[in-house]
DNA sequence: AGGTATTCACATGAAACTATTCTCTGAGTTAGG
DNA sequence: TAACTCAGAGAATAGTTTCATGTGAATACCTGT
């Protein structure tokens, strides 16, 4: 077939979507469904802040794809909009502290503060303090309230500790006209627990838990998109049924719910289907788990790779494989291809990450007098392996 | 037989180092007046 | 003399290395029976 005859099909075929939009994690809903009572809660406790009062500082927690993020942005944005039209002095800010390179160093989340207050701060050169003191100027001009949400906070904490928590918290100290209250998101439930008991108590004036969705409650919410999203007739029997059953069987993902369906849909679409079927969820499902490890393996960088390509030559000769041999393995890949090598100390390192990954399954045990080491077991199957091999062996440029 | 003590092969932690990217500052240089 | 150039000092950050210390249980080594 000629691509050109390829292309006139593409515009004939009538999508399976009226629009996708409506199933991109991006979309914020004209109203959140099973989430009023949170919401309300957020509202009430952000409320002064339409007052140019300083509202308490609040900690939202809940699992993954509970509605914290989309439920806080729409409230936001509800208040945004009444500041606007009343021309309050109100400023909001997201920021997610996973993000690279955006907002996951204390520098980087004071830079990215100024930046919002249209002052762009040089990705490094200054000593933090400064920054800290270029965005107090830039903030403390007239009476103003600041509610800073901080998504993700706990990996925040995770990677830099909580200091630079305390010192987010100590900013009104120096503030005398604008005031800022911090709302912080945590998929962790124990968040709090091991922090600096004063940045604690300051943080989590409020508390407010996001519990997860139920299968029924997934059903009514991917029917609302979907309804927008897909054309009439296009699902097929029970998808939504089996779409939310899916994500219930983890804890009640609504997110993932709602990527499962959009990519079930596009993968309808592009084999030409009419209609969204069963197997198509199937796909999709092991389509989005295969693609995000891909992605997070062609992210690494090459040392990781080859790492990995070692454990993947040991994998099928035998179960169970230990750091040293994986280590012994790596070792000579990187002569032969004239890579530095690594440590074993730094190669340990990685193996814990890729088992947080969740790309191997890595346990330590003790061999009693022969030592203790990680007993490694790759937790991919072969269709993927086979692939991830020849990405490695491209992006390392192993000849053989 | 039963009880300790050793020992292995790493794991784990902390600190220091390296390289890169970037700013700021002040000395030296240049060109026009 | 004002404008420009450029080297050097300092920062932030990621990725390592170095050094030090920790560790679970299979074995080696005792001990007293």
């Amino acid at each position: 077939m000629k691509v050109s005859n390829f292309f006139e099909n593409f515009l004939k075929k009538d999508s399976l979507f009226e629009d996708k939009k409506y199933l991109l994690s991006s979309y914020i809903p004209d109203e959140v469904i099973f989430r009023e009572e949170q919401i309300q809660e957020v509202a009430n406790i952000l409320a002064p802040a339409l007052r140019v009062e300083k509202p308490s500082n609040l900690l939202i927690y809940g699992k993954t794809g509970t509605g914290k993020t989309l439920s806080i942005k729409y409230v936001l944005k509800s208040m945004e909009n009444i500041a606007i039209k009343n021309n309050i002095a109100l400023k909001t800010i997201f920021l997610n502290c996973k993000l690279k390179r955006i907002a996951d160093t204390e520098y980087r989340l004071i830079a990215q503060l100024a930046k919002e207050f249209g002052r762009a701060v040089p990705p490094t050169g200054l000593p933090t303090d400064e920054v800290y003191n270029i965005f107090y100027s830039l903030v403390d001009k007239k009476k103003l309230v600041i509610l800073l949400v901080l998504d993700e906070i706990d990996q925040l904490t995770k990677k830099i500790g909580d200091e630079m928590l305390y010192n987010l918290t100590r900013i009104n100290a120096e503030l005398k006209n604008a005031q800022i209250s911090i709302i912080g998101i945590s998929n962790n439930l124990i968040f709090a627990e091991n922090l600096d008991p004063r940045v604690k108590s300051s943080l989590s004036q409020e508390e407010i838990i996001f519990p997860s969705y139920n299968a029924l409650q997934i059903q009514d919410i991917l029917r609302g998109r979907s309804d927008k999203a897909f054309r009439s007739g296009s699902l097929g029997p029970g998808l939504v049924e089996k779409c939310a059953a899916f994500a219930a069987r983890e804890h009640g993902d609504a997110r993932r719910a709602i990527d499962l369906l959009r990519v079930a849909g596009e993968l309808a679409e592009r084999s030409g289907s009419k209609l969204v079927e069963i197997k198509h969820l199937d796909e999709a499902e092991s389509k989005i788990e295969s693609d995000k490890i891909v992605n997070t393996i062609i992210s690494q960088p090459k040392q990781f790779q080859a790492v990995l390509y070692s454990i993947m030559l040991l994998s099928p000769e035998k179960k169970k494989i230990f750091t040293g041999e994986i280590y012994e393995l790596y070792r000579n890949i990187c002569n032969k291809i004239k890579f530095n090598v690594l440590t074993q100390r730094r190669v340990s390192d990685i193996l814990a990450e890729f088992d947080m990954l969740g790309i191997i399954n890595a346990k330590i045990i003790s061999k009693g007098r022969y030592g203790r080491t990680r007993e490694v077991s790759i937790s991919l199957d072969d269709r993927l392996q086979t692939k991830l091999k020849e990405i490695i062996e491209k992006s390392i440029q192993l000849s053989d």
